[in-house]
DNA sequence: CGCATTTGACCAGCGC
DNA sequence: GCGCTGGTCAAATGCG
């Protein structure tokens, strides 16, 4: 686009190095989009705080479902991208995959046009200052070198994350692995996965009218949080409520 | 009119 | 070395 162009395609950062298929630094996220499918934009597709622009759309083998490509629109030069596709197995579960970072701040933060709500941006500051993916970046990256207490860190974010959302569709991902076939194929371990339930927002909201701007705040904008500021504040909020969800 | 999305083509890595 | 597949670009189109 900007800088790099087809003809030579310059990594846009180290980790890409030579390798154009290779190993870049990607956070797995898998979405529930469930009953909203037809509610939300681009067929359910969550955002997240940064705002992308489809760029390409590929049918995957072995997938019914293509998958696209954005781009971060946020930062013009920013090199942050997501691949957005389909579980093979089950529509309703959206992966997204997330390579490089942002260069720029969360909008957020920002007070960005597409967050109209103050209120948010100020609960997302306390939780996480500098909501960096870059942050997460290189937890993770310190969680795959250093399999310590580290691991565990990353292990109860993935229960936080996991508890407060979990229905019945954690099976899903342990028996749909897309991921895992990723795991074993590179030995890296999955980022993150991130299971998201719309209903848990929406009966969140019924139980704390506290939290009702930040519900408020996904509802409207329908985006599913999954950076490490969406880690911490899943954590800080999820943590300490633990909102029994009850599918219905 | 401007911007975002769509879609086809092209390029490059990877497996056989 | 060849073919396949994934990833990106850019023109065309649609929408606000």
């Amino acid at each position: 686009m900007d800088s790099n162009t087809k003809a030579s395609p310059q990594p846009d950062s180290e980790s890409q190095t030579s390798k154009k298929r290779k190993m870049v630094e990607k956070t797995v996220v898998a979405v529930r989009i469930g009953e909203n499918v037809g509610k939300l934009k681009n067929e359910g597709l969550p955002s997240d705080f940064w705002s992308w622009r489809k760029y390409g759309q590929k049918p995957i083998k072995g997938s019914p479902y293509p998958r696209g490509y954005y781009k971060c629109s946020t930062s013009k030069g920013c090199s942050a991208k997501k691949q957005v596709e389909r579980c093979r197995t089950d529509a309703s579960m959206l992966i997204i995959t997330y390579t490089s970072t942002h260069n720029h701040p969360c909008p957020t933060t920002t007070n960005s046009p597409q967050q109209p709500k103050e209120s948010e941006s100020k609960t997302i500051q306390d939780v996480s200052p500098t909501p960096k993916e870059e942050d997460q970046e290189k937890i993770e990256e310190q969680e795959n070198n250093n399999k310590t207490n580290d691991e565990i860190t990353n292990e109860e974010t993935f229960q936080y994350l996991q508890s407060p959302i979990r229905c019945s569709q954690d099976i899903i991902i342990e028996q749909e692995d897309p991921f895992k076939l990723n795991t074993e194929k590179s030995h890296d371990r999955m980022d993150l996965l991130l299971e998201e339930e719309p209903l848990c927002y929406a009966q969140f909201k019924n139980l704390s009218a506290s939290k009702n701007e930040e519900l408020d705040f996904f509802d409207e904008l329908e985006e599913l949080p999954m950076s490490s500021s969406f880690l911490h504040f899943t954590r800080s909020i999820f943590s300490d409520e633990r909102i029994p969800v009850a599918p219905s």
